[in-house]
DNA sequence: TAGATTGTTAATCGATTAACAATC
DNA sequence: TAGATTGTTAATCGATTAACAATC
C-alpha cells in the first residue's frame, strides 16, 4: 500500500489516533488542528504531523484536519475497511472472553469459530458460536476463508498449533500464549503477553 | 531502588528476559553467555549486556551469566519477590478470565476480590472469589491492603472508577478499558488495549 | 490580504550496535 | 597462562522535536 518504509513506532501509534478521532466524531467535532489534538493526546503536534505525513497530506494549511476524513483514512490504512475472518483456538476463559467481545465486529473482525482440543468441551455454546474440535481446523479455515487466529491456549501447545495453522493458510496470529512463536514461514504474529504487562506495572510500583 | 534513570525501552524488555531465563532454568541450564541468549531471543548480545548493566554487573568475564542468579535478580528488579494484592473491577468475561488465571499467584500477584456495579451479579462465584458490589471497594481496599486494580469495565465507567480507586488508596491501575485514563494524582497506569493490538495486526496484514 | 496551520527540512535527542580493554 | 566473555566507551542509527517556508 505505502511506497516507503513506515517505522514500527508510527504504526504503534496509529490505533490511538484512530480512537481519539472516533471520540471527536462522537462529540460532533468537525475539524481539529495538530496542536489541539496534541494537547488532548499528550504528544507533540510535530509528532502528529510527522506521523500522518507518512501516509499522505491529510490536512489543509490554515484549517487543520477534517475529523471524519482523517478517521476514514486512518481506518483504511489500518485495514478496518475490509472484513477479516477470525477464529479462536483455545476455549478457556480468555478465549471465551474474546468470543464474547462484540466490538470487534464493528471494526471488521468477524469471529467465525472457536476451537479446543478437549473433546468434552466440543458442542458447548460460547456467545453465538459452538466449540468445535481442533481436528476441524483445516477444513474450517479453508471453507470459511479465515485469515486470523487468536491463540488462547497453554504455551506448551502454542508452537505446534501455530505451525499447523500456518500450513492451513492462516495469515496472522494473535498470540496470547506466554511464549514467542518461532515460525519460519511468512506469517505475521502479534503478541499480547499479559503477564509481561503486569510485570511492567509491578516494576514501576516497586521502583517508584 | 536504582540510582540512575532507566529507559522505558529497557523496562519493556525485562519481563522477556525473565521469561527466557525461567525456561532455561526449567531445562536445567546453569550458565549462559550474552551471545547464546541473543541467538535464542533474536536480539543482539550487546543489547543484553547493556540492558543488564543498567542494574549491576550480574555476569562474570570468561564465564557468562549464572541463570539462577540472573533470574532471581531480575525477579527482584521487577518486584516479583514481594506480594502485591490485586482486585478486579468489572465481572464481565474478561474480568472473570483474569480471576481464573492461576499463574499470577506464582509471580506474587494475589487476586483478592472481584467487583461489579451490577447488583444481580453480586454473590455469584468466580474462581475462588465471590463477586462483590463496588460500594464495598473503599472498605475492602483498605482492609485488604490492595495496591493494584485491574479495570475490566466499559470505557464510559473507567475514568470515574479510576478516580475513586485513587482516592481509596490504589497505587497501580492495570487498565483494560478502551480509553486513556487522565489521572492527576500519583498513580501508575499500565494499559492493555487489546483492540489496538488487533489493529496493528490488521495493519500489517493489509500492508504486507 | 492577514492569520492560521500544515508539510517538510534540519537539529536534537535517545536507543542500539560495535569495538575493545578489563578480567575471570 | 590462554581463552572467553563481560562491562563500558565510542560510533551509528533511528526517532522525536523544533523551526519555518509554503499555502490554504
Amino acid at each position: 500500500m505505502q511506497k516507503h518504509f513506515i517505522s514500527p513506532a508510527v504504526i504503534r501509534r496509529l490505533p490511538r489516533y484512530y480512537r481519539y478521532l472516533s471520540e471527536l466524531l462522537e462529540e460532533g467535532i468537525e475539524r481539529i488542528s495538530s496542536s489541539e489534538l496534541s494537547r488532548k493526546m499528550n504528544v507533540t503536534a510535530s509528532q502528529i504531523r510527522q506521523d500522518l505525513n507518512n501516509f499522505g497530506g491529510f490536512g489543509q494549511q490554515g484549517y487543520g484536519y477534517n475529523v471524519q476524513y482523517l478517521y476514514t483514512e486512518i481506518g483504511k490504512i489500518l485495514g478496518l475497511d475490509q472484513q477479516y475472518h477470525l477464529i479462536i483456538i483455545g476455549a478457556g476463559n480468555l478465549g471465551r472472553a474474546l468470543a464474547n467481545y462484540k466490538k470487534f465486529e464493528d471494526r471488521g473482525f468477524k469471529i467465525k469459530g472457536i476451537f479446543d482440543s478437549d473433546l468434552s468441551l466440543c458442542g458447548q455454546p460460547v456467545a453465538h458460536l459452538t466449540i468445535q474440535h481442533v481436528n476441524q481446523l483445516e477444513r474450517f479455515i479453508k471453507e470459511e476463508n479465515i485469515s486470523i487466529a487468536a491463540l488462547t491456549l497453554p504455551k506448551e501447545q502454542a508452537e505446534d498449533m501455530a505451525k499447523q495453522l500456518v500450513d492451513y493458510g492462516i495469515q496472522g496470529i494473535w498470540n496470547f500464549a506466554h511464549t514467542d512463536l518461532q515460525l519460519v514461514k511468512n506469517v505475521l504474529v502479534e503478541n499480547v503477553h499479559l503477564s509481561e504487562s503486569l510485570m511492567r506495572l509491578s516494576y514501576r510500583l516497586t521502583n517508584r
